[in-house]
Formats: C-alpha cells, structure tokens, sequence
DNA sequence: ACCTGAACACCGTTCAAGT
DNA sequence: ACCTGAACACCGTTCAAGT
C-alpha cells in the first residue's frame, strides 16, 4: 500500500548543509540529518546510497554556492582589481563557512563526482580563470590559475586551522600576497 | 598492590603515528591504538587524557618529523635553489605521508599545543625562513613566508584531494609555482 | 598502580515487519 | 511505496572491580 513521501533528497542535501554549517562535518550525521527533516535514519537510505553519497551531494551544493559567490566578485574590468576582488570573495566566504570549505578544500577523499568544467573558462570558476588569462596570457593560464588557487585556499585553510600564531596583520599578508602574484603571474 | 606498566606514551604515539600512515586519521582509534599496544582502550586512559589529546601528541611528532625533513633538504647556500629544494622536499613528504600531512595543515581544530617557535629562524621551519629572508629583506619575511608556505600547502592538499583534473603537467605546475614565487618575493 | 569487563551514549547500515 | 524498530558492529569514555 503506498505512502506519500514525507521528505525529499533536496531537504535532506539542505538539511546537511545547514548542519555543516553550524557544526561541521563531524556533526553532520544520518541521525542528525534524519531528525531535521522529521524522519528516522533508515529512511534517509531511501534516497541517498549512503552518509558518503550525501556528503558528496552536499559538496556539489557548495561548489555551486562558492562559485557563484566569486562570479559576482568580477566586474570583467581591470583583471588585476578582479583577481583581488574574487580572492577577496573567497576569503571571506571561506571564512564565513569554514565547514564548507574544509568540506571542499580539503576532506574529499578519492574521487567526487562533480567533473571538471568542460569549458573551464565558462565553468564555475571562470571568473578566476579569465582573469588569471588576462594576465598570463593563454600559454600559462593552467598552470598560473593552479599558482593562485593554490595559494588562496592554503593561506585561507591556514588561518581556519589558527596555523598563522607568529603575529602580523594577516590581512595585510593576504593583500601581500594577492599584490605579488598578480606581479608574477604577468607576462 | 603496584603492577608494572605494560604500555608507555611512546609506545602510544608511534603506534597512533603508524595507523596515521597506514589508514588515515579516522582509523586512529583508541580501540585499534591499544591494540597494536597489546592493552585494552580503557587503559590508555592512564596515559592520554582523551582521544583529541593522543591526536595532538601524533600532530607533534609529524611536525617535527616535517621540520627535520625540510631542514635536511637545505644547503644555505643561494637561497632561490634552496626554497625550491626546500618546496621539493615538502611536497615528497606530503605527498608520502598523506594522513600526516593533513592532519598538520587542515584537521587541527582550534588550538594545539605546540607553540610558536620562539625564534622562526632557529625553529621547526627555520631554513624556510631564511632562504625567504635572504630574497625579500628583513621587512618582508613574515608576509613572504606565509605566501610561500600557504601556497605549497594549498597546492600538495589540492593535488591529494585529487583537485588538479583539468589536464596538464602537474609537476610543471609546482615547478612553475616556485619559480614565480621567488621572483614574486625577491626585492 | 595498572589493567579490565561492563556499561552508556553515540555512530552507520541492514532488514524484516508494519502501514 | 515508504517508514520504522530492532539489530549488528563499531565508536569514545567512565567506572567499579580485579590483581
């Protein structure tokens, strides 16, 4: 005898997310997921395969939420002002989500699904990406925009871990740091 | 009525530290931790006061063995040959020990004990700092650290989480990353 | 003094049983 | 068709009891 579906895949990726956000991945579990969206957790296996396959979900979401947030840090100008305002963006989205970030950045394991952009250019970072060509010319795009993606998500990774303990102003160190590579990267 | 100790902090640590290596973070677990020391969990109990504890003690036997790695890798003769032997010698030991590497660089949570090295010069990464402080001048050794060390962490925790999939050589690309760095440093 | 089994509150996951 | 309680094998941690 069939029963109305009393949740959804989209509240339960939603649910996760608002866990993570609040309290990290760690807490993000199927119990606490399940009682969120009023439900036990076996059911949750109705719909996603398993904890990994919702994590995975969840960082989709996020890669999308992130990707957009730098977009509109362009303006398509001036790509030297562009390229800080998107590490800007990332900055301060990274720090304002470091559950998210340290979801993306750093706790996938193997593979996850989200393929690469077909068109980087066009692709979730590719106001990155033509910023970076602007600057670097086409021959070094790759290899540049991996210089400044590098950089941007190690320096913000080390400050979410407390890693930056010898004083200074690290704002002033992330504007160093932006400053000098837009310099180095430059033809 | 005194029993001798079957087991010591040491003995925890390096078998903590191996289980690291061998399976990740997640399977350091105070049930297979005393195991491999041939004693119950419930003992270990009398030598760390919890798990976050026994992790932070791992953390600082990586970072020691890390220190000593990229002290070993430096010459201190021209200091642009040394950060790139430096770089090199920090991206192979990353990359050989993967569980370790991310425990340091982006599973520390709020604090952890081992303290600013007194002196940065003498310290764990003290040969960094002085083939930084060679090429940037003494005003810009700490900015020029950080942009160099958060680039090499962002980058070997990108290339572990296997989010270099756009094609192209990624040796290159870290060649081509320290290469623009020091110029990007140097007065 | 050190170690242990038993217990508690949690996990993820499976599955037979209910509607 | 969907949801559930019960079960299993794991966690970390505490504690009274053993030696």
């Amino acid at each position: 005898m069939p029963t109305p579906a009393r949740t959804s895949v989209d509240a339960i990726v939603n649910a996760g997310r608002a866990i993570l956000d609040a309290d990290g991945l760690d807490a993000v579990s199927m119990q606490r997921v399940a009682s969120a969206v009023g439900v036990r957790a076996p059911s949750l296996y109705k719909r996603v395969r398993d904890r990994d396959a919702l994590v995975r979900l969840i960082a989709a979401d996020v890669l999308a939420e992130l990707g957009a947030c730098v977009g509109a840090a362009s303006t398509g100008e001036d790509p030297s002002t562009d390229l800080a305002a998107i590490a800007d963006a990332f900055r301060a989205w990274a720090l304002q989500h470091p559950g998210a970030f340290g979801l993306v950045f750093s706790r996938l394991p193997d593979a996850w699904q989200p393929a690469p952009d077909a068109d980087p250019m066009t692709g979730t970072f590719g106001a990155l990406f033509r910023a970076v060509a602007a600057l670097s010319g086409p021959d070094d795009v790759l290899e540049a925009s991996r210089l400044v993606v590098a950089w941007a998500s190690g320096f913000v990774g080390m400050e979410l871990a407390g890693a930056f303990r010898m004083g200074g102003d690290v704002d002033a160190a992330f504007a160093y740091g932006i400053d000098r590579l837009v310099g180095a990267i430059a033809r």
